[in-house]
DNA sequence: CAACTCTAGAAGGTGTTGCTTATATAAGTC
DNA sequence: GACTTATATAAGCAACACCTTCTAGAGTTG
């Protein structure tokens, strides 16, 4: 499955955004979703069992706890994807920043 | 309908792959996606319908063909919603950088 | 104008997705 | 050890996405 499609969901994109700046337990992410879109426990499980399938969150228990992060590396597919339309809306980067975008682009693609 | 909701498809995002580099008409696309993917040219054109509502595209008719091309904003907002990740892979953007890739997100909320 | 090309739409079938309720499992607490 | 908390799984169902075949309409060509 296609990180896109993971992402084609807008309660796993809202999980995702709960993440970023941390690991979060399954009862927090849980708390608010269940909270924003009126849906049940069993279904944000589901959600994150998706995510976590679909490698763009890890996971790491504690107790009876689970801790949920986000993993990068999915999301830097979509990133690469997006940047061949990146031209369209910014024409005209000078050259420095042209190099810098380059540069990151090829520091990507080695690691 | 979210732009990720629309690119949740592969059919659709091979046919913004293949409009990146300038307009197509609808033939020309379906031609290579019914290979592709061994669809009718019904389905393509559902297909195109989707990305054509959902402003991924815009269309101009010329005679009996339909020319389709890119149209970025919403995949702008692909990247903007992807943006919040980006540190992820890239920890350390040097100072120059950094303030580059701010300043073209601040023009890009003024447009 | 008849025949053909290009494209879109309508109607219908099917598999998938995302939800629900009910339940299981594992770990803490009294 | 019984009870409670935290999380995941199972089963069933309704809605939807995507496909198909068939057809319509607009434009081109002989």
């Amino acid at each position: 499955m296609h990180a896109f499609d993971v992402l084609g969901d807008p309660v796993r994109r809202r999980i995702l955004e709960l993440l970023v700046d941390g690991e979060q337990t399954s009862g927090a992410v849980c708390a608010i979703i269940t909270e924003e879109f009126r849906i049940t426990q069993p279904a944000v499980s589901q959600h994150l069992k998706v995510l976590r399938d679909n490698g763009l969150t890890t996971v790491r228990p504690e107790g009876t706890r689970r801790l949920y992060a986000v993993n990068p590396e999915p999301l830097r597919e979509v990133d690469d994807w997006i940047d061949r339309f990146r031209r369209f809306w910014t024409p005209h980067l000078d050259a420095l920043a042209t190099e810098i975008a380059r540069g990151k682009r090829e520091r990507r693609k080695q690691q």
